[in-house]
DNA sequence: TTGGAATGTCAACAAGACTGACATAAACTG
DNA sequence: CAGTTTATGTCAGTCTTGTTGACATTCCAA
């Protein structure tokens, strides 16, 4: 990205002009954008996940098994972030609702591989769906240029740390 | 990341390409970014409330009184969108502990104004600098444009109905 | 083969959300 | 003025979701 004050010789009006996207009042915004957005966000979900029973916690992990399915609990772990006996009572609740199947490892028998069965798959598609639906509505009014943008600073954002196992995660479910 | 078909002789006006970022894919991609950024977003102050006995409930309150002094508990608790006992939790012990100050109205004797102490202004102080340092990391990497991107879907994918009291309270505070 | 590391489970606890019921004081209304 | 509504606070109890600690199983390597 180019710096449009960079190329432009007027020098002191146009240098404070480009920066004052940086200044305290509209980082202040950006923040609370963010809290309120997120908040948009999980809305839609949250609103279904009640009728069945289940929180958020429940979402995420039907979301990134439903990605990575045969993935095992430890990468789970890795990409939540929680501990895993946090973890370990949603996906006992899950496994025991029958949407998420638990299969011993063929080579480590200490790792247990998770896959979502055909109602866990009905219930991650529903809550993605209200899920995709508010992003595509709120893609659409913007346009591409400024979904580029977003998607920039998101990733700006993130602790480096955390995406590594993301990362991962993704290349091996490639 | 540059979009090869901006540079295409046709032209990214045609239709096909104008709509790829609209795919379920780019969706979801949108979605696991605004789960990964906001975790980033908040690892920051929790840290720091942890050392002091707080929650991100705690901070929420600081942030929101500290942009609205003297608003009053109703107005907050729009804002915050939390039930009064859930608020009063948090607010009892920032009094308790003197980092807020809770005022009986002097036109309407039965709310509460609520202000920032010193020493709430300092905690709060250090809680959206370290929020700051993040975001303004985040927006110098990305450039002017790619914010103005951000900020844009963020407001498209809030809740119109959770933006009236806001909205409000900026009003009052000005 | 034995001890340490990795993985997963169970139990107990805390924060922070929720509902419901109730109290108090002030403001409003007929 | 009496009765109702509004704003706030409080107590009690529940739920989700995070935490630690303890423990069982399995794998691997010295």
């Amino acid at each position: 990205m180019e710096n449009p004050s960079l190329s432009h010789p007027l020098g002191h009006r146009a240098m404070g002009e480009t920066l004052l996207y940086l200044t305290d009042d509209q980082l202040r915004q950006g923040i609370e954008a963010m809290f309120f957005a997120y908040r948009g966000f999980t809305a839609d979900p949250d609103r279904i996940l009640e009728l069945h029973g289940y929180g958020r916690a429940h979402h995420r992990a039907l979301h990134f098994i439903n990605g990575a399915p045969g993935t095992n609990v430890n990468n789970l772990l890795q990409i939540l972030g929680v501990t895993k006996q946090s973890l370990n009572r949603v996906l006992r609740k899950l496994i025991a609702d029958g949407l998420v199947t638990s299969q011993v490892g063929q080579r480590d028998k200490r790792e247990r591989h998770l896959a979502l069965t055909e109602t866990g798959h009905a219930l991650e598609q529903k809550l993605s769906d209200e899920q995709r639906r508010r992003m595509r509505s709120a893609f659409r009014q913007v346009g591409p240029e400024a979904v580029a943008g977003f998607r920039k600073v998101l990733e700006a954002m993130m602790d480096p740390d955390m995406m590594t196992a993301y990362s991962q995660l993704r290349e091996d479910g490639a």
